[in-house]
DNA sequence: TCCTGAATTTGATGTTTGTCAATTGCTTTG
DNA sequence: CAAAGCAATTGACAAACATCAAATTCAGGA
């Protein structure tokens, strides 16, 4: 399994020999089954995660409602960038909408390898800049004022999330209530 | 000017000497007056900018109107991410709201400084870690239902910039129309 | 298979926001 | 100082969306 996280890390950059091996020794595989959580609100986010197999949500509270922030799937890096960062407990949760198995690193280890391995940091920096790429075109989303050209977007980019993933989440992802997401679904 | 930046990238890792002789000679120091362009739609954007006087706004075109997606002053660090990273042109323009100094890396010489300076790629991933987080927060809040509500986390986060910047342009920043955000203003 | 609960759709209605138009206020420049 | 142009406000109305309620469809477990 760990091979496959290996194996696109070194596309991003070529790895030394001795940064495989800490690699192996360090990153864990993990399985959450459906409904699982792996991280709750309130607590300090402690792991880089990159999903193997699966599907997860991200969300927060707001009031009572649950607020989606982000869909995540195979191949993806999840973390909650604000906690994982800061140190600090988050108020993101991120639950597997699916049975879900993940290669882990935790932060203080992350902080080794980058002292440690100079190509380490290049990774580190690719797969960050990767993650800014693909919220920005989250946000792109977000902005457009019609429900409507909201969901086409996901309907043009990310067909598979239909699929995949209850329309309550999908409407709160999209900034809509899911009787409007039903809606705007039926027109067709 | 430049020990401006010099300074902010040591608080980040201590930088050693030819990494800031290098940084000495490449980065430029560039001014550009209110309402001049730091990058046009349609241009690949070249430079990574640290801003140390000034305010900028991003934006982009959706049919004939700007759409606003960003705000930055001074010491923010100011790029076309999608542009910048993919090489290629992309939708975003950047203009100048006031008078803006800033200190510019070409897209090339970063590169070289990554593959010539182990601490430069710490430095360029907490920069980009921090951009991230930046960006996140401006995601939570334009994810939030009423306009009223928005505009008010400006007030409390961002007060500086109702000061500095028009209201027609945080209207589209907030996703709501100059209209709409005038009433929520007059509300008081 | 049937039952139960969850997911989704549909309906009626009120609130918020967008749109178009006109007005007022401000600023800058000749 | 006056005129011109832009920024911001206000009003009237229409479109989009939220809310509450109920009905229908779907899926998993007994």
């Amino acid at each position: 399994m760990i091979d496959a996280v290996i194996a696109y890390f070194n596309t991003i950059c070529a790895m030394p020999d001795e940064l495989v091996d800490d690699l192996r020794e360090l990153v864990r595989i993990k399985d959450f089954k459906k409904d699982s959580f792996l991280l709750k609100s309130g607590q300090v986010s402690n792991y880089a995660s990159w999903i193997l197999t699966g599907l997860t949500r991200s969300y927060y509270l707001r009031d009572t409602e649950e607020v989606t922030t982000k869909f995540l799937w195979e191949g993806a890096t999840i973390t909650s960038v604000y906690s994982f960062y800061s140190r600090k407990p988050g108020n993101e949760n991120i639950v597997a909408i699916e049975d879900t198995t993940v290669a882990m690193l935790h932060y203080n280890e992350m902080q080794t390898l980058y002292k440690k391995h100079p190509a380490f940091n290049t990774i580190g920096r690719v797969i960050t800049e990767k993650y800014l790429y693909m919220l920005e075109i989250e946000v792109y989303n977000l902005r457009k004022q019609k429900g409507e050209d909201k969901y086409q977007f996901i309907v043009k980019h990310f067909p598979h999330l239909l699929q995949r993933v209850p329309l309550k989440y999908l409407a709160t992802y999209l900034g809509m209530n899911l009787e409007t997401l039903s809606r705007i679904r039926g027109k067709r």
